[in-house]
DNA sequence: TCCTTGTTTTGAACGCGTTCAATATTGGGA
DNA sequence: TCCCAATATTGAACGCGTTCAAAACAAGGA
């Protein structure tokens, strides 16, 4: 993966190598950029704020980042890079799948407790289909590809049997369900989101039930037929003229 | 239901009767503004071109209409109208549960086709969860309910056996897998939508087969686990202080 | 040294949603 | 009839995201 795949995304790509220079002023704009977002969330924070605090123009900034949406895409990147790195450690001794997914998914809420009014706001742009920020988009795949990845490794390194049928289709469905739960915890005012580890305790019991109770031979068709709706599902996120798969290599 | 409830709540509220005067002015921006979304989409409608197309001022726009926003929420009410106008008569005729949800959501997708990029642009602001707009809003309730109320007639009408735990659950439940299916059909861009009637199509048989299924002695438990869920969620919807139920009362 | 080519930076300007103080228009009571 | 409070209507102004032509700067080649 080149360094510049995501992060370094300059309105217009300077030819070859970007040089020092530019790199500085773009990080500069990028930190100014999401401890605003902290301070006072997506709205409260105007480019105009953004480049005064960052000591540069206002057509600098945009020089950088095409729009203000853009400046989220590198937050997804950030935010799954500190996901990561706080869960990764803990993954290794846990063999069990629920204990597994719940290191993970908790670990997912607590990274992003930061950003959470942030996150809210987030949430409107990123749910237009037009917008580059959804999380279906094509501009978003990476960083959806690395998380599916990681939710690969939960099941993968887990002693858990699932189906075959199951298993191919497991870490993207499980990728949808996290959106899920993003979705609930931008809606969640209660205090220290306590409601949304409440609902990740329960849904993941279940979930890893589901996935237990998969291979009933009752409940074969079933499973078939929902696992052939995820190609359906996924179809949908690229457009006709992409081939691209979910997810497919391991690290 | 009065009147004015939903349709007519300008942004200073007439201490008693609306005049007529006032009245007819609302429906001349509200019809212009419909129309005009259907033409150009939600971001390609200025409320100045509301303003000027309804032959009134921009300030006078912004008189019956607190923002841009509260236009949606006015849209809200008119495609549930006219959802309800193209399947209520058909309901009546049918006994099939599976059957009589194909006929819901297919109508849904329907009336709704005219608005299909506006709808796209639309689902940004709306899932904003501080939006007045989000479907899950205070705001949005009156909405809701009636939505609600529907996919509960569409149970209740049809001769199939649910499980009582899960009767209680049932429209509100459905309700949100319509959410699901416009979710998706925002996002399709396949001709004429077939993708969406496809889905509609392979889902509703996996939820009726489900509705089913959840009787059996073996799936009991997991049953109720998912019901004692949908607790959690509504309460979500629905700030500490209301007590509020999701449709209730039978029309 | 100066010129040249490409990168970086700037600030003015545009169109938008929104606000608001001021004005015009009602309609009912004296 | 005239007056007055409530209702309707107006347009200028604000702050925002975004665009763009122009200027400043960097670095090599002559």
């Amino acid at each position: 993966m080149s360094p510049s795949d995501v992060e370094a995304t300059p309105a217009r790509a300077p030819s070859k190598a970007p040089t020092r220079k530019g790199e500085n002023t773009r990080n500069q704009i990028l930190e100014t950029a999401l401890r605003l977002f902290r301070e006072r969330g997506y709205d409260g924070t105007t480019m105009r704020a953004v480049a005064e605090e960052a000591g540069v123009s206002l057509g600098s900034a945009y020089y950088y980042f095409r729009s203000k949406e853009h400046l989220i895409q590198a937050y997804y990147q950030r935010s799954h890079d500190e996901h990561l790195q706080d869960c990764s450690g803990r993954l290794g001794s846990e063999r069990d799948l629920e204990a597994r997914l719940l290191l993970v998914l908790r670990s997912k809420i607590d990274t992003s407790a930061p950003y959470h009014r942030f996150a809210g706001q987030l949430f409107r742009t990123a749910s237009d289909p037009d917008s580059p920020l959804s999380p279906f988009s094509e501009e978003s795949l990476p960083v959806r590809r690395q998380a599916t990845e990681l939710l690969q490794r939960v099941v993968e390194g887990s002693d858990a049997k699932v189906t075959p049928t199951l298993a191919q289709e497991l870490p993207g469905l499980l990728w949808l369900y996290l959106m899920g739960i993003i979705l609930f915890w931008v809606h969640d005012r209660s205090t220290e989101c306590v409601r949304t580890y409440r609902l990740i305790d329960r849904t993941t019991e279940l979930v890893v039930r589901v996935i237990g109770l998969a291979s009933m031979p009752l409940l074969r068709p079933l499973v078939k037929s929902a696992v052939v709706l995820t190609t359906e599902l996924r179809r949908l996120a690229t457009p006709d003229h992409l081939g691209e798969a979910l997810g497919e290599e391991a690290p």
